[in-house]
Order: C-alpha cells, then structure tokens, then sequence
DNA sequence: ATCACGCTGTGAAAATAATCACATATTATT
DNA sequence: AATAATATGTGATTATTTTCACAGCGTGAT
C-alpha cells in the first residue's frame, strides 16, 4: 500500500463529514474550490488528496456528492460498520456516546465499562455498561478493536494493558497521560487541555 | 516574529505536560532522547523545537526540569494567567470544567454559560453559570480572549457571531460544524468523532 | 592535568507536503 | 460544428519539516 500523509487522512475525514451534510442537503455535485472552502481547505490540495482515494469528478459538474462520500467512506473504512467500545461513563463518557450515537452510523459504540456499581447494568443513550473487569473478555469475544478511554488518569494504563492484551488495535485516550501500548497498538492522544493551550497560543501569539 | 510551525506548538505543549509531571516527581535535569520518549516525539526534533523557545541546556545533565518548563510555559502563554469562557453545560461542558480545574493552573474558566433555567445560577466545580444571552456583555467586561463551545450544534454558529462581535479571539469548538468568524478569531475544531475515524482508520491500514 | 565520553546546538541534507501551472476534458452557447 | 468558459488531474516546483552529522562543551575518570 501507498502511504498516505497523515494529514491527508485527517482532511478526507473533514471532506466526508462536509460530503455528508451536503447529502443530506439534497446537493448532487460539488467543486473542489467548494468543498476546500467548507473544509478549510484549498482546492488544489483537495484534488491531490482526492488522488488517494482514486475517485474522479468531472470538470463541468465538479465531484458527484454521493459517489465521493461513499468513495472517500470505503477508502477510510471498509467495514460496514465498527464496533467501539467506551471504557468509564463519566461525563466526558457519556457526551461521547451521546454524540457518537447521532453522529457517524457506520460506528457504533457497542458496550460501556465502569468500575462504579451504580453505573453498572445501566444504559445510557443505548449504550450498556457492564463491570470493567468484564472489558478484556468481551474485547476477545467480540473481537474489539478500538477502544475509547475516558477513565480517570489512575486507572488509564491498567485499562489500557489490559485491553492491548486482549487484541485492541486502536485506543482513543482522552487521559492526560502517555500510555504504554505494544508496538501494534495505535493511540490517539486527545487531551482536550492541548487543544485550548493551542487556541491560547494563536490568540497570543498571531 | 519567527514563524513556528503549528506542529511545533503543538509538541512543545506536550513537552511542558511531561515536564510538569516530572517536576512534580522531584527530577532535577532531563535529556533530549528522554523528553522525547515522554513525549512520543524524537531527540532531534526536541532539540529543534527548543530552539524556537531559546531555551539552552547543558551538555552534561541535559536541560534543567524546572527551567525548561518556565521557559517553555512562558514562550507558550506569557500572561500570568489566562480567563476562559465555556458555553454550554451538558456532560460535554462539565467534564471540561472538571478537567480544567485540576489540570492546568494557569488556564481559568471564569464562567459559563448556558440557555437552560435549570443550569443558571448554578456552580459546576466552583464555576458559576449565567444565562447564554449575558455571555455577549461579560466578554467586552472582562475582556475575555477564548472561549469554549460545547453547546448543541444548532446553536454554535449563533454563538460563535455573538462572541466575535464582542470580540473574543478564540474558540475552541467541540460542535461538528464548521464556524464562519471574521479572519482574526482563530478557531480549533476539536471533532471527537473525527478522532475516532482516525483511529479507526490506523487500525484498518497500517 | 588530561582524556574520553556523551550530550547539546545547529548548518546542511534529505524527505515530505503544499502549491503552481498547464494539458485535458466537458458542457453551454452561438 | 466550432468556440468559449471553466474545472479536473497531475508533473514540476517550491516551501516546509524532519533528520543527519558533527563541532564544541562540560563532566567525571584516570
């Protein structure tokens, strides 16, 4: 396979989420300059990255709106839908299968693990909490392979282990820290104070 | 002003993160090819980007803990401290309160703000919220420079017209859509379902 | 006092990413 | 049917980012 530039990844992700709403809007056709500017793009470097995918528009009507959102789907996905499971229902957790839930049909958060028994053998927004003791067994049986952690940063590592252990292949962490993972484990750090050190930066600093 | 590239930034906040732990741990001095390991980043790559913060360290022990830290911390961010607005109390809003509160000393939220008469005049980790329509007000007041979104995605763009005009700086935007502001408001996109499907991505393909 | 070691700081090189520029294609118009 | 207008796709170019490589320095050992 061709590598592709991790921030071509992260743009065709942006263009599909654009795609989606201008389907849903009833849009047939849409220009690279179009779509560049409702991504923060720029026109050109959508095409290069459209090259990846491998679907071609047509100079007079641009890109066909669905052929392209589904083309762009199956290239960053394959599968018909994933399964994801969410480890710690606090509020963070619970924003995300809120959000999750109305979001992206193609991924589904199929279970929930906490630690807490007033949390357990409840469903939120339809989601299921079981014990977290339960989380390897169920990554194994169901064959898991991305994981989200919301756990508070104590627990964040022993979780994370375990659930490497168990075959996970990807973890989004929203905990402060680093996590220790085998050389196949994929982590995405989302630390959301980072973010706002960046915003803070560029107001200070641009 | 040196341009600095984005990614820079970016890393260095993550640096100041493992240097604030590892102060807290009581270590003294830190080398290059260790802050790099922390970080998830590369020797030579920390040693370039601390050559944007000018900071020296010494053959011999590495880089001073403590120092680097300041130093970084004060290319970063040079206020004292930095007062920050939330918009929107749901469970997306009340983690970053949480979160905020026992992470980063020098970032405040000083308010938020909400639509919903039940949340008003409320504290939420010591922070109080006011109705959404005052935000407008306390901004020009307090001259606030940032402020998170984390409102329902039909109210952001409203919000993001409003806080612009009263002239904040900065958004964080935890809603998918993308804000239209006037050029000098920096806008960071933080799309957690966006970091899922990149997750998702990296497990399928590489 | 001298030497060897292993680090930092940085110019230079390599690799990567973004932009340009234009040949090519498609449609609407005359 | 020919022409004009406009957008795509991509080789070439430029810009940016990362990595290399090594001089120079400070420390501890001999």
């Amino acid at each position: 396979m061709i590598k592709i530039a991790e921030n071509t990844i992260k743009r065709l992700i942006v263009y599909k989420k654009e795609l989606n709403r201008l389907k849903a809007e009833g849009k047939k056709f849409i220009y690279s300059h179009v779509l560049a500017a409702l991504s923060g793009s720029q026109p050109h470097l959508v095409r290069r990255d459209l090259m990846a995918v491998g679907y071609s528009g047509s100079p007079a009507h641009g890109y066909s709106v669905k052929e392209l959102e589904s083309s762009i789907s199956d290239f960053l996905c394959s599968s018909r839908q994933v399964k994801v499971i969410l480890i710690g229902i606090g509020n963070l957790g619970r924003a995300i299968i809120d959000y999750c839930h109305k979001q992206n049909p193609k991924i589904a958060i199929s279970s929930a693990f906490d630690i807490d028994p007033n949390k357990i053998n409840k469903e939120y927004h339809g989601v299921y909490c079981f014990h977290i003791d339960t989380a390897r067994n169920y990554v194994i049986e169901n064959e898991i392979k991305v994981a989200i952690i919301t756990v508070p940063d104590s627990e964040a590592q022993t979780i994370a282990t375990a659930l490497s252990d168990a075959g996970i292949r990807g973890i989004l962490n929203f905990t402060p820290g680093r996590l220790r993972v085998p050389e196949n484990v994929y982590v995405e750090n989302a630390d959301m104070m980072l973010y706002l050190e960046k915003v803070i930066y560029f107001v200070q600093n641009v």
